[in-house]
RNA sequence: GGCCCCGUAGCUCAGCUGGAUAGAGCAUCGGAUUUCUAAUCCGAUGGUCGCAGGUUCGAACCCUGCCGGGGUCACCA
């Protein structure tokens, strides 16, 4: 158990005994109990608010109550001392032993120290990247791939399953536009002068070898045929072309879903018609006309009488449409019955989408609440626009001319590690800038860089202490005697004691990016404590004369590189051991 | 105009779902390099948390109304 998970325990003892003795009633509500480090480490290693919290509920002032507390838990062999300030916080100090143990928590429990059984099992299903399947994947993409993969990464590690879900738009007229764009490049195959593409068609290069396979495949039986001769088979080959080529981008990013949902399977197994039935059965799709668009009236607006879901009672502006006026589907119509397909196979729901679809958030959200009668969780994570700069300087994209950045060329400047990391240096739903020189920059104000350099430093104490003849891999770590680490050393195992809760508390949140900040914090708090041997010989790690508390050291240095390397896997960033 | 996000130090941003004296990096100023990789570290300066109310033991955080920036307002996807 770690070592805050034991503290709670006892506190949860502690009030019990109080129970015991008549001094707080039974049943309390315990859930806003926190114990957590104090803001300021002048007050102690864990806070709890215990007191103030129960004095309502307990009819006594939070004074009595933090004294009662105090007493209990200053009995604890790992408390050092209890104090109690401020309005009634009660603060903990654990003595020298009790961080020393961490340490050695951290290293017998490895790769799953932070790991919890938080989420129970619960299945969450978590939707990202979705992108049309028309064309290679850019980087507008990129964010929500990222903070969707790591979102799902800490699920997994806090004790969820998780489903990584594709959901494929391949049932719009935009895969009728890719269909025409291959078939032009199927004629250019065969020798035809297609000319310009014209507008309104995808004139992106790529599409050029998925013409070239079927003018192989098929010879030139379509050339010169109306579209009901091939538009069908060219659109399912197309999207799958995409799909290859997406799930390829998507590689480079060390990216893997679970499962890709077709939205033309979802209507063909008849889907939205069920999800419409239910919802017209209680009054929540009905058929009306939309109220005319306000602003400018353009001169093709005309009313009509459609299925209409009553998303206005939801606080959305209007009722939005489910089919169109020639009876197919729409977007939102196949993309709640879609929803309500997951919700069967999951617990909870995420969904990540571009800050560019907030308007339809209410009402999947409401149709959502309305099909599962409100009893699944779901998130929809919005992640705000990454602006692509270049020194400074923005990078010019022309989305007609498709000669837009790719995540591939991205990927190929600049490292997936890189891209990965500064994905997740901002909140989701901040905007945020992604500078090529910057995000490469070997300083400390490039948290990639900076993290990168504190787990590559720690890897390089063993070496050197290797080269002067104390090899720690081949030490009894057991053995080693931890006496030699002092309260300054032992700062570092406070913090990286927080790690298990900071995970908890991220997936939790759906926060990802509490990882890079935390991960961040731990390395200046390491640098700076390797630097202390500048001033200080007698505090550098690798002292050749003296082996036993060569060994200590390089115990917690090794200790604070494993929780590197985990918070570094959770974002799916591969920790490196030397710097070049 | 409606809705969504943002507004915290000169700049870029955190702030652990309501806790104690609001924190980092950059920039500025002052220190530490015959290095356990100084690609780093230490110290100082710097804030009316956009504004005004409200909720309570307690608010940067929750509620209301304004102000400013961005996004979005299709039978598209």
């Amino acid at each position: 158990m770690t070592i805050y998970a034991e503290m709670a325990a006892h506190l949860n003892a502690a009030l019990d005994a109080l129970e015991t003795s008549g001094l707080l009633p039974a049943g309390l509500d315990r859930g806003p109990i926190t114990l957590e480090p104090p803001r300021d480490a002048s007050h102690g290693d864990m806070a709890t608010n215990a007191a103030m919290v129960l004095t309502k509920g307990a009819g006594k002032p939070p004074r009595v109550l933090a004294e009662a507390l105090a007493a209990e838990l200053g009995a604890l062999a790992a408390v050092a001392r209890v104090d109690i300030a401020g309005p009634g916080f009660i603060n903990l100090t654990l003595n020298d032993d009790a961080w020393r143990g961490e340490l050695r928590q951290i290293q017998a429990l490895g790769d799953d120290y932070g790991r919890s059984n938080m989420g129970g099992g619960m299945t969450v299903n978590v939707e990202y990247v979705s992108a049309n399947p028309t064309g290679p994947m850019h980087m507008g993409h990129c964010r929500g791939a990222v903070v969707g993969d790591a979102l799902a990464q800490m699920l997994e590690y806090s004790g969820h399953r998780v489903v990584r879900e594709y959901y494929v738009n391949d049932a719009g007229g935009q895969v009728d536009v890719l269909a025409r764009s291959v078939h032009l490049r199927y004629c250019e195959a065969l020798g035809m002068d297609v000319g310009e593409i014209p507008e309104g068609l995808y004139p992106g290069d790529y599409l050029v070898p998925v013409g070239a396979a079927l003018a192989a495949e098929f010879g030139d039986r379509f050339v010169g045929e109306g579209e009901g001769a091939w538009l069908a088979l060219f659109r399912t080959r197309a999207v799958a072309a995409m799909l290859d080529r997406i799930r390829a981008d998507l590689a480079l990013l060390g990216i893997h879903h679970d499962l890709f949902t077709s939205e033309a399977e979802i209507q063909a197994d008849g889907l939205p018609t069920a999800a419409e039935c239910w919802l017209r059965a209680h009054d929540l799709v009905y058929d009306g006309v939309l109220d005319a668009p306000k602003g400018e009236v353009s001169e093709d607006w005309e009313p009509v009488e459609l299925p209409l879901f009553r998303s206005s009672q939801f606080g959305d502006d209007q009722d939005r449409p489910i089919k169109k006026s020639d009876g197919s589907w729409t977007y939102f119509g196949a993309d709640l019955a879609y929803h309500h397909e997951k919700a069967k196979r999951a617990d909870a729901l995420i969904d990540i989408w571009g800050a560019d679809h907030a308007g339809t958030v209410k009402r999947i959200k409401a149709a959502v609440a309305a099909l599962t009668g409100g009893k699944t969780r779901f998130d929809v994570k919005l992640v705000q626009m990454v602006r692509l700069l270049r020194d400074g300087e923005p990078v010019k994209m022309s989305k007609r001319s498709g000669n837009f950045v790719t995540l591939a060329d991205v990927v190929g400047e600049v490292g997936k590690d890189v891209v990965r990391f500064t994905m997740l240096t901002r909140k989701a739903d901040a905007q945020m800038d992604f500078d090529f020189a910057r995000v490469v920059e070997a300083t400390k104000d490039n948290p990639v860089f900076y993290v990168n350099y504190a787990h590559a430093r720690a890897a390089s104490m063993a070496r050197r202490a290797a080269e002067a003849g104390v090899d720690y891999a081949a030490g009894d770590h057991g053995a080693i005697d931890l006496s030699h680490l002092d309260t300054i050393d032992l700062g570092l195992a406070r913090i990286a004691a927080t790690f298990p809760r900071m995970v908890e508390s991220a997936a939790t949140a759906r926060e990802p990016h509490r990882i890079a900040f935390y991960l961040n914090d731990l390395a200046a708090a390491f640098h700076g404590w390797y630097n202390l041997g500048n001033d200080d010989p007698s505090r550098r790690v690798v002292q050749a004369e003296n082996a036993e508390q060569t060994m200590a050291k390089l115990f917690l240095t090794s200790a604070i590189g494993q929780i590197l390397r985990n918070g570094l896997h959770l974002m799916g960033v591969e920790p490196v051991d030397e710097m070049r």
